[in-house]
DNA sequence: ATAATAGTGTCTGTGAGACATTATGTA
DNA sequence: TACATAATGTCTCACAGACACTATTAT
Protein backbone atom coordinates (compact mmCIF):
# COMPACT_ATOMS: atom_id res chain seq x y z
CA UNK A 1 0.00 0.00 0.00
CA UNK A 2 2.74 2.33 0.63
CA UNK A 3 3.64 2.91 -3.23
CA UNK A 4 0.18 4.30 -3.27
CA UNK A 5 0.19 7.02 -1.17
CA UNK A 6 1.66 10.54 -1.81
CA UNK A 7 3.33 13.44 0.29
CA UNK A 8 0.87 15.62 2.15
CA UNK A 9 0.73 19.35 3.97
CA UNK A 10 -1.03 21.63 5.23
CA UNK A 11 0.47 24.81 5.01
CA UNK A 12 -0.52 28.59 6.70
CA UNK A 13 -1.04 31.67 4.94
CA UNK A 14 -1.16 33.51 8.09
CA UNK A 15 -1.86 37.48 7.51
CA UNK A 16 -1.61 40.59 9.89
CA UNK A 17 -2.49 44.36 9.99
CA UNK A 18 0.79 46.67 11.25
CA UNK A 19 0.99 49.87 12.21
CA UNK A 20 0.86 51.55 8.81
CA UNK A 21 -2.33 49.93 7.26
CA UNK A 22 0.03 46.82 5.51
CA UNK A 23 -0.24 43.30 5.67
CA UNK A 24 2.22 41.18 6.92
CA UNK A 25 2.51 37.35 6.01
CA UNK A 26 4.16 35.02 9.15
CA UNK A 27 6.72 33.26 8.08
CA UNK A 28 8.88 30.47 10.11
CA UNK A 29 12.39 29.24 9.58
CA UNK A 30 12.68 25.90 8.29
CA UNK A 31 13.99 23.36 10.63
CA UNK A 32 14.13 20.78 8.02
CA UNK A 33 15.25 19.79 4.40
CA UNK A 34 14.67 20.87 1.93
CA UNK A 35 15.08 24.34 1.66
CA UNK A 36 16.62 23.79 5.68
CA UNK A 37 16.86 27.15 6.94
CA UNK A 38 15.07 29.30 4.54
CA UNK A 39 12.09 31.25 5.45
CA UNK A 40 8.92 29.59 4.47
CA UNK A 41 5.39 29.00 4.91
CA UNK A 42 4.44 27.37 8.75
CA UNK A 43 3.25 24.13 7.89
CA UNK A 44 3.31 20.62 8.60
CA UNK A 45 2.79 17.14 7.31
CA UNK A 46 -0.32 15.54 7.51
CA UNK A 47 -0.44 11.42 7.53
CA UNK A 48 -1.64 8.47 9.48
CA UNK A 49 1.38 8.94 12.66
CA UNK A 50 0.43 12.65 13.71
CA UNK A 51 -2.45 12.87 15.66
CA UNK A 52 -4.85 15.28 13.73
CA UNK A 53 -8.56 14.73 13.78
CA UNK A 54 -8.64 16.15 10.72
CA UNK A 55 -7.30 18.65 8.14
CA UNK A 56 -8.73 21.55 10.02
CA UNK A 57 -7.16 20.28 13.24
CA UNK A 58 -3.94 19.76 11.35
CA UNK A 59 -3.96 23.40 10.18
CA UNK A 60 -4.65 24.47 13.63
CA UNK A 61 -1.70 23.00 14.74
CA UNK A 62 0.94 24.09 12.33
CA UNK A 63 0.10 27.31 13.43
CA UNK A 64 -0.15 26.70 17.09
CA UNK A 65 2.94 25.05 16.97
CA UNK A 66 4.62 27.94 15.82
CA UNK A 67 3.44 31.21 16.86
CA UNK A 68 1.70 30.99 20.10
CA UNK A 69 -1.06 32.93 18.87
CA UNK A 70 -4.38 31.51 17.78
CA UNK A 71 -6.03 33.28 14.82
CA UNK A 72 -9.02 35.05 14.76
CA UNK A 73 -10.15 33.45 11.63
CA UNK A 74 -9.31 30.63 9.49
CA UNK A 75 -10.36 28.95 6.33
CA UNK A 76 -9.18 26.69 4.27
CA UNK A 77 -8.28 28.11 0.44
CA UNK A 78 -7.38 25.24 -1.88
CA UNK A 79 -5.00 22.41 -2.25
CA UNK A 80 -2.67 22.35 -4.78
CA UNK A 81 -0.96 19.31 -6.03
CA UNK A 82 1.91 18.43 -8.51
CA UNK A 83 5.59 16.97 -9.88
CA UNK A 84 7.38 19.68 -9.65
CA UNK A 85 6.03 22.03 -6.57
CA UNK A 86 8.43 19.82 -4.15
CA UNK A 87 11.95 17.93 -5.08
CA UNK A 88 10.79 15.02 -3.11
CA UNK A 89 8.74 14.59 -5.69
CA UNK A 90 4.68 14.52 -5.98
CA UNK A 91 3.23 16.24 -3.25
CA UNK A 92 -0.04 17.86 -2.33
CA UNK A 93 -0.22 20.55 -0.31
CA UNK A 94 -3.96 22.04 1.73
CA UNK A 95 -3.13 25.81 2.29
CA UNK A 96 -5.31 27.81 4.62
CA UNK A 97 -6.24 31.67 5.14
CA UNK A 98 -5.57 32.69 8.92
CA UNK A 99 -6.18 36.42 10.23
CA UNK A 100 -4.45 37.41 13.22
CA UNK A 101 -4.86 40.48 15.73
CA UNK A 102 -2.64 42.93 15.53
CA UNK A 103 -0.92 42.74 18.29
CA UNK A 104 0.73 39.14 18.46
CA UNK A 105 4.11 38.85 19.92
CA UNK A 106 6.61 36.67 18.15
CA UNK A 107 7.99 35.25 20.86
CA UNK A 108 10.51 32.83 18.67
CA UNK A 109 13.68 33.92 16.53
CA UNK A 110 12.84 31.38 13.88
CA UNK A 111 9.56 33.52 13.11
CA UNK A 112 8.80 36.99 11.64
CA UNK A 113 6.72 39.20 9.80
CA UNK A 114 7.52 40.37 6.06
CA UNK A 115 5.11 42.50 3.96
CA UNK A 116 2.82 40.51 1.74
CA UNK A 117 3.62 42.72 -1.51
CA UNK A 118 7.49 41.79 -1.13
CA UNK A 119 6.49 38.44 -1.36
CA UNK A 120 3.99 38.93 -4.32
CA UNK A 121 6.71 40.54 -5.96
CA UNK A 122 9.53 38.73 -5.30
CA UNK A 123 11.61 40.83 -3.78
CA UNK A 124 11.73 38.39 -0.41
CA UNK A 125 11.68 34.89 -2.62
CA UNK A 126 9.96 32.15 -0.86
CA UNK A 127 10.98 28.09 -1.15
CA UNK A 128 8.51 25.40 -3.15
CA UNK A 129 5.54 27.26 -4.90
CA UNK A 130 4.25 29.26 -1.57
CA UNK A 131 4.21 32.62 -3.24
CA UNK A 132 2.05 31.19 -5.66
CA UNK A 133 0.17 30.26 -2.17
CA UNK A 134 -0.19 33.39 -0.84
CA UNK A 135 -1.20 34.88 -4.04
CA UNK A 136 -4.08 32.79 -3.76
CA UNK A 137 -5.28 33.99 -0.07
CA UNK A 138 -4.58 37.30 -0.53
CA UNK A 139 -7.43 37.10 -3.50
CA UNK A 140 -9.62 34.99 -1.27
CA UNK A 141 -9.47 37.71 1.35
CA UNK A 142 -9.78 40.68 -1.52
CA UNK A 143 -12.75 38.65 -2.97
CA UNK A 144 -14.36 38.30 0.38
CA UNK A 145 -13.96 41.77 1.31
CA UNK A 146 -15.78 43.28 -1.49
CA UNK A 147 -19.42 40.98 -0.30
CA UNK A 148 -18.12 39.96 3.71
CA UNK A 149 -17.08 41.71 6.58
CA UNK A 150 -13.73 39.81 6.47
CA UNK A 151 -11.44 42.00 6.91
CA UNK A 152 -12.88 43.59 10.89
CA UNK A 153 -10.94 39.82 11.96
CA UNK A 154 -7.91 41.40 11.49
CA UNK A 155 -8.84 43.96 14.26
CA UNK A 156 -8.94 43.83 17.56
CA UNK A 157 -12.66 43.09 19.28
CA UNK A 158 -12.86 46.67 19.77
CA UNK A 159 -12.03 48.89 17.13
CA UNK A 160 -12.58 52.04 15.45
CA UNK A 161 -13.96 52.98 11.99
CA UNK A 162 -10.85 54.34 11.16
CA UNK A 163 -9.23 51.07 12.13
CA UNK A 164 -11.87 49.38 10.07
CA UNK A 165 -11.46 51.53 6.51
CA UNK A 166 -7.97 50.27 6.87
CA UNK A 167 -8.28 46.44 6.93
CA UNK A 168 -10.70 47.19 4.28
CA UNK A 169 -8.06 48.98 2.12
CA UNK A 170 -5.56 46.49 3.18
CA UNK A 171 -7.20 43.72 2.00
CA UNK A 172 -8.96 44.92 -0.98
CA UNK A 173 -5.85 47.32 -1.97
CA UNK A 174 -7.90 50.22 -2.46
CA UNK A 175 -10.24 52.77 -0.82
CA UNK A 176 -13.61 52.00 0.59
CA UNK A 177 -16.07 55.29 1.21
CA UNK A 178 -15.81 55.70 4.40
CA UNK A 179 -19.54 56.86 3.91
CA UNK A 180 -20.57 53.10 2.82
CA UNK A 181 -18.61 51.47 5.24
CA UNK A 182 -20.17 52.79 7.94
CA UNK A 183 -23.47 51.83 6.74
CA UNK A 184 -22.28 48.44 6.51
CA UNK A 185 -21.40 48.46 10.17
CA UNK A 186 -24.76 49.94 10.59
CA UNK A 187 -26.37 47.26 8.97
CA UNK A 188 -24.30 44.91 11.40
CA UNK A 189 -25.24 46.36 14.62
CA UNK A 190 -29.15 45.86 13.66
CA UNK A 191 -27.67 42.18 13.24
CA UNK A 192 -26.10 41.93 16.52
CA UNK A 193 -22.86 41.64 14.78
CA UNK A 194 -21.32 44.91 15.96
CA UNK A 195 -22.04 46.79 19.62
CA UNK A 196 -21.33 50.45 20.49
CA UNK A 197 -19.73 50.09 23.33
CA UNK A 198 -20.13 53.55 24.45
CA UNK A 199 -16.56 54.52 24.77
CA UNK A 200 -14.33 56.75 23.10
CA UNK A 201 -10.58 56.60 21.95
CA UNK A 202 -8.86 60.16 21.73
CA UNK A 203 -6.15 60.34 19.58
CA UNK A 204 -3.06 62.91 19.76
CA UNK A 205 -5.40 65.32 17.20
CA UNK A 206 -9.37 65.62 16.02
CA UNK A 207 -12.46 64.36 17.38
CA UNK A 208 -12.26 61.50 19.27
CA UNK A 209 -13.59 58.14 17.66
CA UNK A 210 -16.46 55.85 18.83
CA UNK A 211 -15.32 52.36 20.26
CA UNK A 212 -16.61 49.84 18.08
CA UNK A 213 -16.98 46.04 19.66
CA UNK A 214 -16.80 43.14 17.04
CA UNK A 215 -19.27 40.08 18.27
CA UNK A 216 -18.14 37.72 15.43
CA UNK A 217 -20.67 35.00 15.38
CA UNK A 218 -19.30 30.74 15.11
CA UNK A 219 -17.20 31.18 11.79
CA UNK A 220 -18.57 32.96 9.23
CA UNK A 221 -18.07 36.66 8.36
CA UNK A 222 -21.37 38.99 7.92
CA UNK A 223 -22.52 38.44 4.65
CA UNK A 224 -24.24 41.83 2.59
CA UNK A 225 -26.21 41.37 -0.49
CA UNK A 226 -23.94 44.03 -2.83
CA UNK A 227 -20.21 44.53 -3.52
CA UNK A 228 -18.52 47.50 -2.14
CA UNK A 229 -17.17 48.46 -5.43
CA UNK A 230 -18.26 50.47 -8.35
CA UNK B 1 9.97 7.89 3.51
CA UNK B 2 6.93 5.37 2.58
CA UNK B 3 5.57 5.95 6.28
CA UNK B 4 5.22 9.84 5.73
CA UNK B 5 2.95 9.16 3.11
CA UNK B 6 -0.79 9.17 2.98
CA UNK B 7 -3.82 8.27 1.14
CA UNK B 8 -5.06 11.02 -1.42
CA UNK B 9 -7.77 10.91 -3.98
CA UNK B 10 -9.65 13.34 -5.97
CA UNK B 11 -13.57 12.90 -6.41
CA UNK B 12 -15.82 14.35 -8.55
CA UNK B 13 -19.18 15.61 -8.05
CA UNK B 14 -20.48 15.85 -11.53
CA UNK B 15 -24.32 17.51 -11.90
CA UNK B 16 -26.63 18.08 -14.47
CA UNK B 17 -30.00 19.45 -15.19
CA UNK B 18 -32.88 16.77 -16.19
CA UNK B 19 -36.00 17.86 -18.06
CA UNK B 20 -37.98 18.53 -15.36
CA UNK B 21 -35.58 20.87 -13.65
CA UNK B 22 -34.25 18.83 -11.20
CA UNK B 23 -30.40 18.46 -10.46
CA UNK B 24 -29.03 15.03 -11.12
CA UNK B 25 -25.62 13.52 -9.83
CA UNK B 26 -23.39 11.43 -11.79
CA UNK B 27 -22.46 7.82 -9.80
CA UNK B 28 -20.10 5.43 -10.82
CA UNK B 29 -20.22 1.51 -9.91
CA UNK B 30 -16.73 1.04 -7.90
CA UNK B 31 -14.78 -1.48 -9.18
CA UNK B 32 -12.48 -2.17 -6.30
CA UNK B 33 -12.39 -2.36 -2.80
CA UNK B 34 -13.66 -1.13 -0.29
CA UNK B 35 -17.07 -0.83 -0.86
CA UNK B 36 -16.43 -2.88 -4.03
CA UNK B 37 -19.48 -3.00 -6.77
CA UNK B 38 -21.54 0.19 -4.88
CA UNK B 39 -22.48 3.43 -5.98
CA UNK B 40 -19.98 6.30 -5.47
CA UNK B 41 -18.66 9.43 -6.72
CA UNK B 42 -16.33 8.84 -9.66
CA UNK B 43 -12.78 9.30 -8.54
CA UNK B 44 -9.00 8.37 -8.85
CA UNK B 45 -6.26 7.86 -6.40
CA UNK B 46 -3.36 10.52 -7.10
CA UNK B 47 0.46 9.37 -6.31
CA UNK B 48 3.61 9.79 -7.76
CA UNK B 49 3.27 7.08 -10.70
CA UNK B 50 0.18 8.28 -11.88
CA UNK B 51 0.81 10.39 -15.04
CA UNK B 52 -1.06 13.23 -13.21
CA UNK B 53 0.20 16.43 -14.45
CA UNK B 54 -1.50 18.49 -10.94
CA UNK B 55 -4.85 17.92 -8.99
CA UNK B 56 -6.82 19.52 -11.61
CA UNK B 57 -5.78 17.16 -14.42
CA UNK B 58 -6.29 14.76 -12.36
CA UNK B 59 -10.01 15.43 -11.84
CA UNK B 60 -10.72 15.61 -15.29
CA UNK B 61 -8.72 12.45 -15.74
CA UNK B 62 -11.33 11.33 -13.15
CA UNK B 63 -14.33 12.28 -15.26
CA UNK B 64 -13.27 11.44 -18.83
CA UNK B 65 -12.10 8.27 -17.90
CA UNK B 66 -16.07 7.56 -16.71
CA UNK B 67 -18.36 9.54 -18.68
CA UNK B 68 -17.03 10.53 -21.77
CA UNK B 69 -18.36 14.19 -22.09
CA UNK B 70 -16.15 16.58 -20.90
CA UNK B 71 -17.57 18.87 -18.21
CA UNK B 72 -18.79 22.57 -19.29
CA UNK B 73 -17.45 24.34 -15.87
CA UNK B 74 -14.94 22.28 -13.24
CA UNK B 75 -14.14 23.97 -10.13
CA UNK B 76 -12.25 22.54 -7.01
CA UNK B 77 -14.49 22.65 -3.38
CA UNK B 78 -12.31 21.65 -1.04
CA UNK B 79 -10.11 19.09 0.59
CA UNK B 80 -11.49 16.73 3.36
CA UNK B 81 -9.07 14.44 5.91
CA UNK B 82 -9.50 12.63 8.73
CA UNK B 83 -8.66 8.97 9.94
CA UNK B 84 -12.08 7.95 9.64
CA UNK B 85 -13.66 8.47 6.28
CA UNK B 86 -11.95 5.69 4.81
CA UNK B 87 -11.58 1.92 6.32
CA UNK B 88 -8.04 1.85 5.00
CA UNK B 89 -6.83 4.86 7.45
CA UNK B 90 -5.91 8.30 7.27
CA UNK B 91 -7.05 9.76 4.10
CA UNK B 92 -7.25 12.95 2.11
CA UNK B 93 -10.09 13.75 -0.49
CA UNK B 94 -10.01 16.75 -3.05
CA UNK B 95 -12.89 16.78 -4.62
CA UNK B 96 -14.46 19.20 -7.32
CA UNK B 97 -17.61 20.46 -8.55
CA UNK B 98 -18.31 19.46 -12.17
CA UNK B 99 -21.68 21.63 -13.91
CA UNK B 100 -22.55 18.94 -17.49
CA UNK B 101 -24.54 19.85 -20.27
CA UNK B 102 -27.90 17.87 -20.22
CA UNK B 103 -28.08 16.07 -22.83
CA UNK B 104 -24.93 13.70 -22.20
CA UNK B 105 -25.27 9.99 -22.96
CA UNK B 106 -24.15 7.61 -20.61
CA UNK B 107 -22.37 5.01 -22.74
CA UNK B 108 -21.86 2.45 -20.29
CA UNK B 109 -23.66 0.12 -17.74
CA UNK B 110 -21.31 1.49 -14.41
CA UNK B 111 -22.68 4.80 -14.55
CA UNK B 112 -26.37 5.95 -13.36
CA UNK B 113 -27.39 9.57 -12.39
CA UNK B 114 -29.44 10.20 -9.50
CA UNK B 115 -31.40 13.35 -8.28
CA UNK B 116 -29.31 14.97 -5.89
CA UNK B 117 -31.90 15.70 -2.85
CA UNK B 118 -32.18 11.86 -2.92
CA UNK B 119 -28.03 11.71 -1.48
CA UNK B 120 -28.55 14.45 0.30
CA UNK B 121 -31.79 13.22 2.39
CA UNK B 122 -29.80 9.48 2.73
CA UNK B 123 -32.52 7.82 0.86
CA UNK B 124 -29.97 6.89 -1.35
CA UNK B 125 -26.90 6.29 1.21
CA UNK B 126 -23.14 6.68 -0.56
CA UNK B 127 -20.34 5.52 0.99
CA UNK B 128 -17.48 6.63 2.24
CA UNK B 129 -18.26 10.32 3.06
CA UNK B 130 -19.58 11.21 -0.37
CA UNK B 131 -22.98 12.52 0.50
CA UNK B 132 -20.97 15.61 2.41
CA UNK B 133 -18.76 16.06 -0.18
CA UNK B 134 -22.04 15.99 -2.05
CA UNK B 135 -23.71 18.48 0.15
CA UNK B 136 -20.58 20.94 0.34
CA UNK B 137 -20.53 21.31 -3.66
CA UNK B 138 -24.36 21.74 -3.39
CA UNK B 139 -24.22 24.58 -1.40
CA UNK B 140 -21.09 26.07 -3.62
CA UNK B 141 -23.23 25.76 -6.23
CA UNK B 142 -26.05 27.48 -4.80
CA UNK B 143 -23.95 30.56 -3.07
CA UNK B 144 -22.11 31.36 -6.56
CA UNK B 145 -25.41 31.32 -7.82
CA UNK B 146 -26.58 34.14 -6.00
CA UNK B 147 -23.96 36.44 -7.34
CA UNK B 148 -23.03 34.91 -10.72
CA UNK B 149 -24.14 33.58 -13.43
CA UNK B 150 -22.62 29.82 -12.96
CA UNK B 151 -25.88 28.02 -13.67
CA UNK B 152 -25.57 28.60 -17.23
CA UNK B 153 -23.00 26.02 -17.22
CA UNK B 154 -26.34 23.75 -16.83
CA UNK B 155 -27.37 24.47 -19.81
CA UNK B 156 -26.41 23.88 -23.83
CA UNK B 157 -24.47 26.78 -25.67
CA UNK B 158 -27.76 28.38 -27.39
CA UNK B 159 -30.47 28.33 -24.60
CA UNK B 160 -34.01 30.37 -23.59
CA UNK B 161 -34.99 32.67 -21.01
CA UNK B 162 -37.08 29.70 -19.41
CA UNK B 163 -34.56 27.13 -19.39
CA UNK B 164 -31.97 29.57 -17.68
CA UNK B 165 -35.28 30.37 -14.87
CA UNK B 166 -34.92 26.22 -14.56
CA UNK B 167 -30.95 26.50 -14.03
CA UNK B 168 -31.13 29.11 -11.46
CA UNK B 169 -34.41 27.48 -9.18
CA UNK B 170 -32.58 24.44 -9.40
CA UNK B 171 -29.27 25.53 -8.40
CA UNK B 172 -30.48 28.03 -5.98
CA UNK B 173 -33.48 25.85 -4.50
CA UNK B 174 -35.78 28.68 -4.95
CA UNK B 175 -37.02 30.53 -7.65
CA UNK B 176 -36.03 34.19 -9.69
CA UNK B 177 -38.26 36.85 -10.80
CA UNK B 178 -37.49 36.70 -14.66
CA UNK B 179 -37.34 40.10 -14.91
CA UNK B 180 -34.65 40.16 -12.47
CA UNK B 181 -32.89 37.34 -14.62
CA UNK B 182 -33.48 39.11 -17.78
CA UNK B 183 -31.94 42.02 -16.42
CA UNK B 184 -28.87 40.26 -15.67
CA UNK B 185 -28.87 38.53 -18.68
CA UNK B 186 -28.86 41.98 -20.54
CA UNK B 187 -25.79 42.83 -18.32
CA UNK B 188 -24.10 40.07 -20.16
CA UNK B 189 -24.95 40.61 -23.16
CA UNK B 190 -23.38 44.12 -22.79
CA UNK B 191 -20.20 42.29 -21.82
CA UNK B 192 -20.35 39.83 -24.86
CA UNK B 193 -20.68 36.86 -22.49
CA UNK B 194 -24.34 36.24 -24.21
CA UNK B 195 -25.59 36.81 -27.61
CA UNK B 196 -28.78 37.19 -29.65
CA UNK B 197 -28.64 34.37 -32.22
CA UNK B 198 -31.50 36.34 -34.25
CA UNK B 199 -33.51 32.54 -34.04
CA UNK B 200 -36.37 31.44 -32.27
CA UNK B 201 -37.52 28.27 -30.43
CA UNK B 202 -41.03 27.08 -31.21
CA UNK B 203 -42.73 24.77 -28.05
CA UNK B 204 -46.06 23.16 -28.68
CA UNK B 205 -47.82 26.10 -26.76
CA UNK B 206 -47.38 29.95 -26.03
CA UNK B 207 -45.40 33.02 -27.40
CA UNK B 208 -41.45 31.60 -29.21
CA UNK B 209 -38.71 32.08 -27.07
CA UNK B 210 -35.52 34.35 -28.08
CA UNK B 211 -32.51 31.54 -28.51
CA UNK B 212 -29.53 33.16 -26.64
CA UNK B 213 -26.10 32.00 -27.12
CA UNK B 214 -23.95 31.31 -23.85
CA UNK B 215 -19.64 32.73 -24.89
CA UNK B 216 -18.15 31.81 -21.83
CA UNK B 217 -15.12 33.65 -21.05
CA UNK B 218 -12.00 31.09 -19.56
CA UNK B 219 -12.94 29.76 -16.46
CA UNK B 220 -14.64 32.15 -14.48
CA UNK B 221 -18.73 32.77 -14.32
CA UNK B 222 -19.68 36.08 -14.91
CA UNK B 223 -19.90 38.12 -11.95
CA UNK B 224 -22.75 40.60 -10.87
CA UNK B 225 -22.41 43.22 -7.92
CA UNK B 226 -25.18 42.57 -6.44
CA UNK B 227 -27.08 39.28 -4.74
CA UNK B 228 -30.60 37.76 -6.41
CA UNK B 229 -32.24 37.31 -3.37
CA UNK B 230 -34.17 40.16 -0.92
C1' DA C 1 -61.54 34.10 -30.16
C1' DT C 2 -59.07 31.79 -26.47
C1' DA C 3 -55.40 29.74 -24.08
C1' DA C 4 -50.67 29.70 -23.06
C1' DT C 5 -46.44 31.44 -22.63
C1' DA C 6 -42.82 35.25 -23.74
C1' DG C 7 -41.38 39.77 -23.36
C1' DT C 8 -41.68 44.85 -21.76
C1' DG C 9 -42.83 48.75 -18.77
C1' DT C 10 -43.60 50.97 -14.32
C1' DC C 11 -43.16 51.89 -9.60
C1' DT C 12 -40.86 51.17 -5.16
C1' DG C 13 -37.12 50.26 -2.05
C1' DT C 14 -32.35 49.67 -0.84
C1' DG C 15 -27.81 50.73 -0.59
C1' DA C 16 -23.36 52.48 -2.87
C1' DG C 17 -20.83 56.88 -4.58
C1' DA C 18 -19.73 61.44 -4.17
C1' DC C 19 -19.60 65.43 -1.67
C1' DA C 20 -21.04 68.96 1.58
C1' DT C 21 -21.88 70.07 6.33
C1' DT C 22 -21.70 69.71 11.18
C1' DA C 23 -19.45 67.98 15.53
C1' DT C 24 -15.74 67.45 18.92
C1' DG C 25 -11.52 67.11 20.38
C1' DT C 26 -6.15 69.37 20.85
C1' DA C 27 -2.60 73.03 20.46
C1' DT D 1 -9.03 80.72 17.43
C1' DA D 2 -7.17 77.50 14.17
C1' DC D 3 -6.67 72.90 12.94
C1' DA D 4 -7.47 68.09 12.46
C1' DT D 5 -10.30 64.41 12.24
C1' DA D 6 -14.98 62.09 13.09
C1' DA D 7 -19.71 61.76 12.18
C1' DT D 8 -23.94 62.94 9.69
C1' DG D 9 -26.87 64.47 5.87
C1' DT D 10 -28.21 64.91 0.97
C1' DC D 11 -28.60 63.83 -3.69
C1' DT D 12 -28.00 60.62 -7.55
C1' DC D 13 -27.78 56.21 -9.69
C1' DA D 14 -28.11 51.21 -10.42
C1' DC D 15 -30.59 47.34 -9.82
C1' DA D 16 -33.74 43.85 -7.41
C1' DG D 17 -38.83 42.91 -6.38
C1' DA D 18 -43.40 42.99 -7.51
C1' DC D 19 -46.86 43.32 -10.71
C1' DA D 20 -49.32 45.03 -14.69
C1' DC D 21 -49.54 45.04 -19.46
C1' DT D 22 -48.48 43.83 -24.25
C1' DA D 23 -46.87 40.40 -27.89
C1' DT D 24 -46.86 36.09 -30.52
C1' DT D 25 -47.72 31.66 -31.35
C1' DA D 26 -51.18 27.17 -31.58
C1' DT D 27 -55.85 25.32 -31.44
Amino acid sequence: MGSAEVLASVDIVALRLNARGGLELLLGRRAQAPYEGQWALPGVLVNGRSADLNLDSAAERALHSKAKARPQYLEQVATVGNAVRDPRGWSLSTFYLALLGPDDELLDQDLRFVPVEEVLDERFPLPFDHAQLVAQSRERLAGKAVYTSLPLYLLPARFTVTEALAAFQASLGQAVQHTTLRGRLEKMKQAGWIVETGEKNYPKMGRPQNLLEHRPQPEQPFVFDRSVLS
